[in-house]
DNA sequence: AATATTAGTTTGATACTCAAAATACTTGAA
DNA sequence: TTCAAGTATTTTGAGTATCAAACTAATATT
């Protein structure tokens, strides 16, 4: 029974931290899409198409056309591969960075919010809890 | 400093529970827009147009066309609104019904998944964490 | 050298999204 | 009652996202 109310309640976790990230993306004007874009070649640094499609779950034919527009924007660039012509690396521009610290700053901001009433002891089992959670599936 | 691993694993969590959601509703044969407009109205019951938009965060507009084609595959059905003929509620049809406790039975499984190495006590006081940290934001 | 594989782009098609205009109905005020 | 204002939904036009499949260019294999 219990399971139940758990569930809905993480369901209810997941859907706010999803209403609340949109609403921060589309005031940076970006979207969804080239917000994640941006996130991964940030965390990962410079990368090549193939692989970034692959962390994003879309095919390399969509990731051009991203790419491109985010490349417009002047948010990241694509620099030759020094031994494979082939390929690209991905990196972001310095306004690419600007704009990943800023998003990153958000989610601390929204963190500290969401622990706003937790004890330091608290806090800490609930970390723990999440990276309990995390190796389960 | 605890904060950033925090964000950190909250992050993790969120992408992880994304990446589950959408290969789930693409075996479902629904597109994410269309798996959450079944989500709502399941949940909801019948519904207006103009709620229903809301309560996704689209237009009407938007709206128009995606209950369309939920409608053409028999998953829910406008029916005239008694009062006002300006007006539609959406309900689920039976098919509908199905989808929507289909999913809701692979939420519950994930979240079994999620929690087979916590104890009774464990489970609960991450539940009470999580309504914690809903009221918080 | 010839063939197979790999990285990325292009193309054609469908879906999602919005803002703004259009349609049909309801409500409120003269 | 009638007519103007407001509301619910649909339609239209334009941009972005997405995929699968075809294509190009370069690398790797045999």
């Amino acid at each position: 029974m219990e399971i139940k109310e758990l569930s809905k309640s993480i369901i209810e976790l997941y859907e706010k931290l999803s209403t609340w990230e949109e609403g921060v993306v589309k005031d940076s004007g970006l979207t969804t899409a080239q917000n994640h874009t941006i996130e991964i070649v940030g965390h990962e640094g410079a990368i090549k198409m193939k692989e970034l499609a692959t962390k994003l779950g879309v095919t390399t034919g969509t990731l051009t056309v991203s790419v491109d527009r985010l490349e417009q924007k002047m948010l990241l660039r694509r620099v030759p591969h020094k031994s494979d012509r082939r390929s690209y690396l991905i990196e972001l521009t310095d306004k690419g960075q600007e704009v990943f610290k800023m998003h990153h700053n958000h989610h601390l901001n929204l963190t500290r919010e969401m622990m706003a009433d937790f004890s330091e002891q608290e806090q800490l089992a609930f970390h723990v809890a999440i990276k309990k959670v995390l190796n389960n599936f």
